[in-house]
DNA sequence: GGATCAGTATAACAGATTGTTATGAAGATC
DNA sequence: GATCTTCATAACAATCTGTTATACTGATCC
């Protein structure tokens, strides 16, 4: 015998409650309607539910024991509406947010920690990515966001982005390389030193051999390749190699006092970090919530750092 | 926000059935309800429950979050079908049966525990009582039935009662008793013995005065009272004292062989032992279903015991 | 016992929802 | 690109939901 759930759980509400018109106001509607719900529950299931002539209303046994079922289904009901609830506030949910490693290791990461103070009970799954895959996962609808470094003139096609840091790059090596002893080194002498190539694939890597032959280097010499960021920082401070790196990314690793940028200025790349999204599919709130924060998160970054080059004066 | 429990019951069925059509037909319904079900329910909570455009219908995270609540209602609403089911076919539910000690003791216990072998989910909650409070009790909705001696001229004010036994008593002892030596003991006999009564309220003390005055008893000497069954029987097992006691529960009792009978002839009262049910108020089916059982229990007894007075012979 | 009160059932009706079948659209598959 | 499966839409009847107004009926209080 198939019984109507909503039944059930008015059925509930009326028991937990003590009575109809209390049960009723439990769930917001009409005393009536209780009633009658009541009533079409009874006759279908064709057992009594409550007791005839009982004033204080009081149920079967057999009402009892469908009413604890009613009572699941009611938590259930509620349970699902806080559900929609916080996810529509952004308060629940899942990003999925792909990017580059370098920016995803040094500074996504700390975002990620930072938003979930205020919404713990968003999920975040990152993953690792350059452009194309990263392009074709928001397409695929296997990530909602991408944090990434584009080209400036890209078009978008169902894609938007949303610059947050100019592309700046700088020459990277640990605190006590010997180049920073020097006020500005020369070229030539930083072909000197061993190069650590960044992750294959990486726009980096392209800027790097752009970089070395700039520098009138004959080939590339790479001593070390293939490490995520972690990898790189830890070999850059174990010997004096150089390496290419975001200048936001040694920005943010400053504290640490073990890395640091040469006093070199070298080419701008035609590149943006940007926050890529897709355009057509409506994202869910929580993303676009993370969204802000990271934009804003690079917001106040950019703006530390250029209080920060108001006082100690890099490379020039 | 508010939602539709059955939407996201429906919602479930199709996560679980992994389909629109197959959901639809886990819940008996057609596909286009189903699918209806769930444009409602997407545009309600105003968020993608589904990825658009995968055939292999795909809920997005937030979809497969809120289909868990449902497949919670689901279960608790099959269970309450199923509990109503077994309910109205009187497997499962409460019988309270009321009924006096002895009877209820000698006799009806193990009926229980007999019918529980067919309906394991059906929970008995005995009571002791005589006419007066089993009557109350009915009528009190305390009880579901009675099991009782009635007086047979008894009018039913909105009870019915079923005679199960004729009212008969006997003369008890343990089986060791001197006077069963006798082939017929004299009244006078009888007098010379220590008497145990019979709970007090219960007919049967009524019927042991009567019987001892008849017996030429000037005064009624009494050694042992207030005694349940186990207790009159324990205490008869250790002294040659008489009571009197229904015939059958003697009769039910013959296993042990402890106590029996004396062959002594003794007014039948007027009355018989009953099954007292509501005549208004509808009784769950289980609660028929055991006293069906009951009944037809005493039918079989009453064969038993008239093929046993074939063979052995009491009290003539 | 009857007056009163609170809680429950009923009536009547508008609007929403459910179910159905028939049919159109669209991704998957080969 | 033909075909197939699966899902969405249309149209309509039946049911159900909710409402307000009102009648009943145990309970309670002199």
């Amino acid at each position: 015998m198939k019984i109507d759930e909503r039944h059930l759980i008015q059925l509930a509400a009326v028991v937990k409650a003590g009575g109809v018109t209390e049960g009723a106001a439990l769930l917001g509607l009409a005393q009536p309607a209780m009633s009658r719900a009541l009533s079409m529950l009874e006759k279908r299931v064709g057992e009594p539910i409550f007791v005839k002539g009982r004033r204080p209303l009081q149920a079967t046994p057999f009402g009892l024991s469908l009413a604890e079922h009613g009572l699941v289904m009611l938590a259930a009901s509620r349970k699902a509406s806080d559900l929609v609830d916080s996810f529509r506030m952004g308060r629940s949910g899942v990003v999925r947010v792909g990017g580059t490693p370098f920016f995803m290791d040094a500074l996504i990461a700390q975002f990620c920690a930072e938003f979930q103070q205020t919404h713990p009970d968003v999920r975040v799954e990152q993953s690792y990515g350059y452009l194309p895959d990263l392009r074709a996962a928001l397409k695929a609808d296997q990530i909602d966001l991408a944090v990434c470094p584009i080209d400036i003139l890209e078009e978008g096609s169902g894609l938007e982005f949303q610059q947050i840091l100019p592309g700046r790059n700088v020459i990277a090596c640990r605190s006590t390389h010997p180049l920073l002893m020097k006020r500005r080194p020369r070229p030539g002498e930083l072909l000197d030193y061993p190069w650590v190539a960044p992750p294959p694939g990486s726009p980096l890597l392209a800027d790097l051999r752009a970089l070395l032959l700039s520098f009138g280097a004959t080939e590339i010499k790479i001593r070390y390749s293939g490490g995520s960021l972690m990898g790189v920082i830890n070999y850059l401070k174990a010997a004096d190699a150089l390496t290419i790196m975001p200048h936001s990314v040694v920005f943010a690793l400053r504290k640490e006092k073990a890395i640091t940028a040469l006093p070199v200025n070298i080419p701008h790349p035609e590149r943006a970090l940007a926050i890529l999204t897709r355009t057509d599919a409506p994202r869910a709130p929580a993303v676009d919530h993370f969204a802000e924060f990271v934009r804003s998160g690079f917001e106040s970054l950019r703006h530390l750092i250029k209080r920060h080059e108001e006082a100690v004066v890099w490379g020039n």
